[in-house]
RNA sequence: CGGGGUGUAGCGCAGUCGGAAGCGCACCGCGUUUGGGACGCGGGGGUCGGCGGUUCAAGUCCGCCCACCCCGACCA
């Protein structure tokens, strides 16, 4: 579908002549282009100043302009992995940091039809990242006005419960419509050779979601990783005290680790620590399975399983070296399957539907509401002021009907998740 | 910038009424251990955040300063 440059991996540079905003003529309202102002490097003036970006949509921007002249280049899409940086008085390790690594998208299209079923096809891109490879539950659902994107006509969200209930953006999706493509005059010629602005999008995904993996998992013994993206799936740890113990088992040991080629394992053959050592060491690391294979095991042909997501001895089993890999994909499975529904659950036992503003109160103080709301953003303010809690998004899956506002009474259309947010 | 808190061994901390600076982990040595973070014995390691004051005597009391953390403001 995409044209030019397809999927490209790029990198930009944070620190832009300033005179790619100069040649705007105006910048979208409420976007701040640019954080700082560089006008002094290694000890003398610089000839032209720097400007330390926040966002890629000015670089984009400005490269898009140069490079759609025909509605034949469009649609356009490229794809960054960079670093960005945020102005932020209190920084949160993993959750809101200063510098963050990111994935971020940009598209440009001829029809405002195209550019909106792209920001709702990553949103679920995202979804499906989300729930199918890291197992956290999220809500898709729009942005209020107050907390779109700056510039954006449209901002889309996922939304993830922590483990403390509060909520977090685990991605966001824009549909910036004609705004960027008129300050930076990305303009193409149509069939009928009229120029027309383009219609963009943006979409990331950041290291934030290492956070709320470590969230919304781990436990007390330390992180537990989901099966799909933990470096490591499967701890093998052998135990023997022996020299001949030592010999069969790290054969056995071999073959097992020959058998699971296909998995990310990571094998402990570490002397002079013990196997208790390793088995909290793993724990700790986050590894789903562990598989231990000791002098028993090989006689009778068996290996122990444990499960990082069940606590200590409940969650081993033993089964047969016969057809384990078939065995270790099946548990690898349920581990996600189970840490998923482990979530879901949490969250759905949190999120609640109150009926009135003094049990909506109540609610937000330690979950998440789902409640009938205006719109306003006067009333979302004064809902913050009173409550601390925010909407987080307009979800996508709304009930059928109509209701009155939770907290003003005027007449609702949609349903808004309101929480506590990171 | 406002409110609160904490600074003592590499890390985590205790230190009562002002009276010989301690504990756990880590580290070094020897021995025994190894299917859930091994154990025993022996050892090394200190500008008690800094400066000043009170006192016969200060980790401890007083004053000033510094650093870090948390909650706000701010941002998303």
């Amino acid at each position: 579908r995409f044209k030019a440059t397809g999927h490209v991996n790029a990198a930009f540079p944070m620190l832009i002549p300033k005179s790619f905003l100069e040649k705007e003529k105006e910048h979208v309202e409420g976007f701040s282009p640019q954080l700082a102002v560089v006008t002094i490097g290694g000890g003398e003036v610089l000839e032209e100043p720097l400007v330390v970006r926040p966002t890629s949509e000015t670089i984009i921007g400005h490269m898009y302009a140069k490079w759609i002249k025909s509605y034949r280049d469009l649609p356009v899409l490229i794809n960054l992995w960079n670093s960005v940086l945020r102005w932020e008085m209190r920084t949160k390790l993993f959750l809101r940091t200063s510098e963050f690594y990111w994935q971020e998208g940009h598209t440009a299209h001829a029809t405002e039809r195209e550019a909106v079923d792209e920001t709702l096809q990553m949103l679920d891109i995202y979804a499906d990242v989300a729930e199918n490879e890291a197992a956290i539950p999220v809500v898709r659902g729009r942005k209020s006005e107050s907390e779109k994107f700056a510039g954006a006509v449209d901002s889309y969200s996922i939304e993830a419960m922590m483990g403390d209930t509060r909520a977090l953006q685990a991605a966001t999706s824009h549909n910036l419509g004609q705004n960027f493509a008129r300050a930076f005059e990305i303009r193409y010629l149509d069939r009928e050779n009229q120029q027309q602005y383009c219609w963009t999008t943006s979409w990331g995904l950041s290291t934030r979601m290492i956070g709320a993996i470590i969230m919304v998992h781990g436990d007390d013994q330390g992180l537990i990783l989901p099966p799909r993206l933990a470096p490591h799936q499967v701890l093998l740890v052998p135990i023997h005290r022996t020299d001949e113990e030592r010999q069969v088992v790290l054969e056995a040991a071999g073959r097992v680790r020959e058998q699971l080629r296909g998995f990310r394992v990571r094998f402990d053959d570490r002397e002079g620590v013990t196997p208790g050592f390793k088995f909290h060491d793993g724990e700790m690391r986050g590894v789903p399975l562990r598989i231990e294979i000791g002098p028993k095991d090989v006689a009778k042909g068996t290996v122990a399983l444990a499960r990082r997501d069940r606590p200590g001895k409940e969650g081993r089993t033993f089964v047969p070296q016969e057809g384990l890999d078939r065995a270790v994909a099946d548990t690898l499975a349920d581990i996600h399957a189970s840490l998923f529904a482990r979530a879901k659950a949490f969250q759905d036992s949190n999120t609640h539907t109150p009926e009135d503003f003094e049990s909506f109160r109540e609610v937000v103080k330690g979950g998440w509401a789902i409640a009938w709301w205006c719109g306003e953003p006067d009333c979302e303010a004064a809902i913050q002021e009173d409550t601390k809690a925010t909407t987080r998004n307009i979800p996508l899956d709304q009930p059928s009907g109509r209701g009155t506002c939770i907290r003003c009474g005027q007449p609702s259309t949609e349903r808004a998740v309101f929480a506590r947010a990171y």
